[in-house]
DNA sequence: TAGATTGTTAATCGATTAACAATC
DNA sequence: TAGATTGTTAATCGATTAACAATC
């Protein structure tokens, strides 16, 4: 009875990806069973918004008594996509893109850095982690012999959106740019992209923070 | 006739802030006038939808002309409340917080980095950038001598929530939490936190990047 | 003026939530 | 069974968008 991934609101997807990392920390912490309102409570939720979010995975909880910490983390990562593997390559090494790189998190949801790209010749051949960088060039040819799911770019606002235009090119499907423009697709491409910003973040925090006049 | 700030919904909050990171690089390319239409089209969003976003600034364009770029810039900075700096320190100087430190996009919009603490002996003394890192036992004295506006939480997960409940009692009014778990305010405070996962971003694109079955 | 674009309304669309029957 | 919690409905709330009068 799983919903059509399709018809899951965006929003539900963010907060599905939010409470799959409260349910892996209770996991660890050896809990079982949880209850929608305890859910809520510890992300600042209406359980009513958890039950329903839930409800669009398909696995049902048990009247009574909640649902089965496993039992949801799976069907969460079934729905995200994230129970199998995705290869990830970084573009652009600057200090952004290399912190990225050692970033835990990542491969914790099963996201794997494959590869490593920038177009200075002074960074290519030199490694960041367990890669070693290559020249942009390459990545056609790379991307040809392995494949990639997905490509952090993090190269400066000047040559995001030529950058990006090469990395669809290749046919990669998805971008998560964390150059500070907005990049387009080409209309004739499939790839999605998908734009962050840590600076916006904290100007969201900065507007809340700000005493509301009126 | 600027809105009340509390009213501008989040959704146009966050927009406004991607309008700005725009709008500055159009400045930089010195355009001087922009239409709803053309900033719509960067980001790929309804030109409908951006002036309405715009209409809360209560600055105003002209009908037939456009909107003048740096009076924008600067209404999108009032709201946000970016128009002048806020001190922001760096609590947990892990791989991540290390990277976070030195990123350039902060400073841009006018975000200090005026202090750095961990709890590591082993990296209190050393230096993040030109800042020296301190214990975190010093944080309630730092903040007594000086205005801190704003806290990045970089620590792990499981010293997370007392790291922020520490920031929370120093009266430091927001916190942006890198760590991968949610925290919580004490009721009793008025510190915001907002939440930010670098891991969830990929997850919410690879979501949007597996092909939809139904 | 003629052409263009804003500002705003009204309609639509989508997301949230209270409430409660179903049921473990 | 009695108590608890889910799953889902219906109502509410909020956000998006098409359309166009206002006006530069």
């Amino acid at each position: 009875m799983t919903k059509p991934r399709q018809q899951i609101p965006k929003a539900t997807v963010t907060r599905l990806a939010f409470y799959l990392r409260e349910l892996q920390q209770m996991q660890r912490s050896g809990l079982a069973n949880i209850q929608s309102r305890s859910i809520a409570e510890r992300l600042g939720l209406n359980d009513s918004q958890v039950r329903r979010d839930i409800s669009c995975l398909g696995t049902v909880g048990q009247r009574g008594v909640g649902y089965r910490v496993e039992e949801l983390i799976e069907s969460i990562q079934r729905v995200l996509g994230t129970d199998r593997n995705w290869n990830v390559i970084l573009v652009g090494v600057g200090n952004l893109g290399r912190a990225l790189s050692g970033y835990r998190g990542f491969q914790q949801q099963g996201f794997q850095l494959v590869g490593a790209f920038d177009s200075d010749p002074a960074k290519i051949g030199s490694s960041v982690g367990s890669l070693t960088i290559q020249s942009l060039d390459r990545l056609p040819e790379f991307a040809r012999s392995n494949q990639v799911d997905l490509a952090i770019l993090a190269v400066p606002a000047d040559a995001a959106q030529s950058v990006a235009s090469q990395i669809e090119r290749v046919g990669i499907p998805g971008i998560l740019n964390f150059a500070p423009i907005a990049v387009q697709a080409s209309s004739s491409s499939r790839t999605i992209i998908q734009e962050v910003d840590l600076a916006i973040e904290l100007q969201r925090l900065a507007f809340s923070v700000v005493p509301k006049s009126n």
